[in-house]
RNA sequence: CGGGGUGUAGCGCAGUUGGUAGCGUACUACGUUCGGGACGUAGGGGCCGGAAGUUCGAGUCUUCUCACCCCGACCA
């Protein structure tokens, strides 16, 4: 009964990035931009980064965070008064040198005015540390001006080589904390509590089981002293990191000097957190969940929960279905269940069936003639694709039950998928060959230098995704140079 | 920036030895359908990426050019 959809959608198991790709646009979530490398989000895929957007700016707000928002231009001077985030962002940095236009005396259209060069070119923010700290020297001054705790929604470019719709674009959009704090342990504190705040979003609400842990060196963001991040598996294999939380120690203050006077009247330089999570995790829901039949929504995240279909042969079968279904969508609305009742006539049932499939809805609710006779209702979840006939007194409770059962549903598959495909490995060759034919993440023992972690990525292109937290004390080998190591880390391919 | 590939209808593609462009899908109208992407009939839609050249004649041959895609170096 399904086979067809082979016709519509790449087989995920054949060619898992032309499956993706395809999804992304034949669930309507987004396409390619005539500017290269820029992604058009369409309305389907920004209701879903609307919810994403809803659902954390409700977290950081319960953690005492505020929104504020700071140019998209950045003087090209404040960059280079942090060595090491330099060299971090230097080379994917697109860069405005001139504010005007004027007619091509040739005739050909438009030319950028010679004479309207800026005397200072401005960097489009691939991040806003320096546009920021610029702005908190003028803010902090006391000790009772700390902790500052601001977050903005905003977009941000960088100038990326090759891309992908969702996990890999030049511009894209984001959150990004940055919080000042009188003490590094204030500081170090709140890093953890972000890095916190993302792994309950990601496991609570995508659905997402994740490992938290620290970057090694090579991994860091550019001008942190520390880097944690939460680290996603994908259904091929390969690791996605779709959150970072950064401790960024005295680096930024002493760059923009940012000096506060503590409680003792001493003059301290402030410390810093930055924290982010973007349009990316998109990308890390559909390759988490999604099947050959579509998209699979968690219900917490999912623009629609429940969708209506009508089926019937005439006008008169659809109003007495539809007097149904209006009063079904506004008991479930009643208990905050978002509805769509689509009985638009320009598509048949199976058609729809196959399109809110596709787009990942939760609960398919199918009402026909048959129905409207027994007061039944077919309910379909489109996680498992069980389909029942159920009661019509029933709708409410039992849609609840389904959408919790869902939500609890992917996320242990996901997990089991997890646990399946994460390796404890001892042996080189095992390692390689884990990589080479099965992916998936491998936890494995690691000198601790960053040349030995060079060199496995060259031979591999396995990277160190983090050194988890929970990654208990244990003597062992490193995997590679078989010096001695004290924990394990996170090794996987990724995005 | 290196290596490979593709530009023909909205999208996906075919087009032979050069002879004036077609298929699938989508679109429009009407009818039959409607419980898993319906069917029939009739229609509309093209500067064959662009420029120059060869030729009586170019989607097809030659040269130049532009754009995009894939593989590498960089990355959330």
């Amino acid at each position: 009964m399904y086979q067809k959809m082979a016709k519509y959608l790449t087989n995920r198991d054949e060619n898992y990035a032309q499956w993706y790709n395809d999804l992304v646009i034949k669930a309507d979530l987004a396409e390619n931009s005539v500017v290269r490398g820029c992604m058009v989000i369409k309305p389907y895929g920004y209701a879903i980064w609307e919810k994403i957007q809803a659902t954390l700016d409700k977290m950081f707000k319960a953690t005492g965070h505020v929104n504020a928002y700071f140019p998209l231009f950045i003087p090209k001077s404040f960059f280079s008064k942090e060595a090491k985030h330099v060299e971090g962002f230097a080379k994917e940095c697109a860069i405005v040198t001139h504010y005007r236009l004027k007619n091509d005396e040739t005739g050909n259209g438009i030319m950028v005015d010679p004479s309207a060069k800026l005397e200072e070119e401005l960097i489009i923010r691939p991040t806003s540390e320096t546009i920021i700290w610029n702005s908190y020297k003028n803010w902090i001054r006391s000790y009772r001006d700390l902790p500052l705790l601001i977050n903005q929604w905003a977009n941000v470019v960088r100038w990326e080589m090759r891309t992908r719709l969702f996990l890999r674009t030049t511009e894209f959009l984001w959150q990004e904390g940055h919080t000042a704090h009188a003490t590094r342990e204030e500081a170090v504190e709140e890093t953890e509590r972000m890095i916190n705040v993302y792994a309950d979003f990601a496991e609570n609400y995508m659905a997402l089981p994740v490992v938290k842990g620290y970057k090694s060196e090579n991994e860091r963001f550019a001008g942190a002293i520390d880097t944690y991040a939460i680290e996603a598996l994908m259904q091929d294999g390969k690791g996605l990191q779709t959150g970072t939380s950064h401790f960024l120690g005295q680096n930024f203050a002493k760059a923009f000097d940012v000096q506060f006077t503590d409680k003792t009247g001493k003059l301290e330089y402030v410390w810093a957190t930055s924290w982010g999570l973007s349009t990316r995790c998109i990308g890390a829901l559909i390759m988490a969940h999604a099947d050959n039949h579509g998209l699979v929504l968690p219900p917490l995240l999912a623009p629609i929960q429940v969708v209506i279909i009508p089926i019937y042969k005439n006008a008169e079968q659809l109003n007495s279905i539809t007097d149904t279904a209006k009063r079904i969508k506004s008991d479930l609305e009643e208990n905050g269940i978002s509805v769509k009742y689509d009985d638009r006539d320009t598509n048949k049932p199976g058609w729809k069936f196959s399109d809110y499939e596709l787009k990942g809805v939760p609960v398919r609710i199918a009402i026909g003639p048959r129905d409207v006779e027994n007061n039944t209702i077919e309910t379909a979840r489109r996680d498992t694709l069980e389909k029942e006939t159920i009661q019509a007194s029933r709708t409410v409770d039992h849609v609840k039950r389904l959408l919790d059962e869902i939500q609890k549903n992917i996320f242990r598959k996901a997990s089991e998928f997890k646990k399946e495909n994460t390796w404890y490995v001892d042996k080189w060759d095992e390692f390689v060959d884990i990589i080479e034919n099965r992916g998936g993440f491998i936890m494995a023992h690691w000198d601790g230098t960053g040349a030995t972690e060079e060199k496995i990525k060259e031979e591999t292109k396995a990277t160190i995704r983090c050194i988890p937290f929970n990654s208990p004390e244990e003597d062992g080998k490193c995997i590679y140079t078989g010096k001695p190591s004290a924990r394990r880390v996170l090794f996987a391919r990724s995005y």
